[in-house]
DNA sequence: GCAATAGTGTCTATCAGACATTATGTG
DNA sequence: CACATAATGTCTGATAGACACTATTGC
């Protein structure tokens, strides 16, 4: 007991068009401050964290009732506490990341449970917009939410390349196609088609279903899902946080 | 302000010899607790986080109150905030590692200034003999700390492999051989002495100073030294903490 | 057939690991 | 010289990237 508040908040990312483009982009949804300090800045999703629940329950829980959102992915990021990172009493803040596949956006508050969310007050961004050093161009969040926001896309961008992650993105199946297109948007980089798939495959981290997606004007590509008895990702002896831990 | 307490914990990390063997070995030093819960139980150094200080600040300040060893490394590893972790009052935990080298090792309590520790109660254990799963053999630890020294292990044997955190481990210069011996004690595997050479020098991390150690019965080896223009580890936008930034 | 994407094959540069060889000090 | 370790060289198998080629659908 040392009169420190303890807060959590969450970099959630999702796969959305981009406003100009249309493509798939990294986005981040952001919740502006309706009181100060920084009121009227954006800043990320969170909490107080309630004496009887863990970390990762006060996370998922908080940026459901601020977003909408339901994450299929949360993992503890880093926990920020320079004693001069919000104006008044001192307050630490472990950070989380999330994952959520686009049905798992709530466009609008939920009707009939739940606290419903201040639409009005939540934006999705651009995750490449974000995160920018302090006091160079770009938009600039509440406290020290830019350094958040860069570091966790740092950890996304790093995790991807040697981790089942990209099923965070993903439904229950899907083909080799779209899950590189969830790596290309990610890296924000084209990959080559023929090496992708061989490194994928190899890694056994998938398995062909057997079935195929037809309907497109040309030959019809497999469709896979995640082998389930492979873990998401290597968290070391920790182990990954699913959402049915997450509650 | 949510009546949380906030502490700080940290796995401290040397190469001291092998009890036994004598051969150089990944050793953490513990703490015995002296109260309830837990009386006589070993556990990780730490204390609570003092509201004006900053985290890693908080961690350096409690791990030399308490062991009364000067870390050259130190970087957060994970915040444990589980509700049950503890008996009584709810307590969450951020976690730091930290390397020594022998040099930084104070057997005695420091004589001139600051607080002197317990030696009584403050012993050195191999790393390998903890960190067992909960009921499994083995020495166990207090609170969740096996969990904690499991995942502080598996972070720095990943990291020793990418980055140049071994230099946590040595003096401003060193040989290829010291600097191999090092990398064998943390991974507890014999490395072949030309690859390991070729890898390193090719990672430019590394620089010859030009002198050679000479009074061994053999060649003279060169002495290196880390090149201070790379970043010590990767540790993305957050960059590492040195132990000038510690205070 | 044509367009479009799925899927396979092949070549090459790079790199890690195994291991042979040479170099250079001390006793 | 013998011995021990330092330092360099060479071979090989695995792998990532570039890219050519074949397969299969809808129109």
């Amino acid at each position: 007991m040392n009169g420190i508040g303890l807060a959590v908040s969450t970099v959630i990312f999702a796969l959305r068009p981009h406003p100009e483009t249309g493509r798939p982009v990294l986005s981040i949804p952001l919740v502006r401050r309706t009181r100060a300090p920084f009121e009227g800045l954006w800043c990320l999703p969170g909490g107080w964290v309630d004496p009887a629940e863990s970390l990762a329950t006060s996370a998922g829980r908080t940026l459901v009732e601020t977003t909408g959102v339901r994450p299929s992915y949360l993992e503890q990021l880093y926990t920020f506490g320079a004693p001069d990172r919000s104006p008044g009493d001192r307050v630490v803040s472990v950070v989380y990341w999330a994952l959520v596949r686009p049905d798992q956006i709530g466009e609008r508050p939920p009707s009939s449970k739940g606290p419903a969310f201040d639409a009005e007050n939540v934006a999705w961004f651009v995750a490449d917009s974000l995160g920018s050093p302090r006091g160079s161009d770009g938009l600039h969040l509440a406290f020290d939410h830019d350094a958040v926001v860069a570091y966790a896309l740092w950890r996304l961008r790093t995790k991807v390349e040697y981790s089942a992650i990209a099923q965070g993105f993903l439904g229950s199946t899907f083909t080799l196609s779209e899950l590189r297109q969830v790596h290309e948007a990610v890296l924000d980089r084209e990959l080559d088609p023929a090496n992708f798939r061989r490194q994928v495959e190899g890694s056994g981290t998938i398995v062909a279903t057997g079935e195929h997606v037809l309907g497109g004007r040309h030959r019809p590509p497999r469709l896979y899902r995640y082998d389930t008895s492979a873990p998401l990702v290597d968290n070391g002896p920790l182990g990954e946080l699913t959402p049915g831990e997450m509650s």
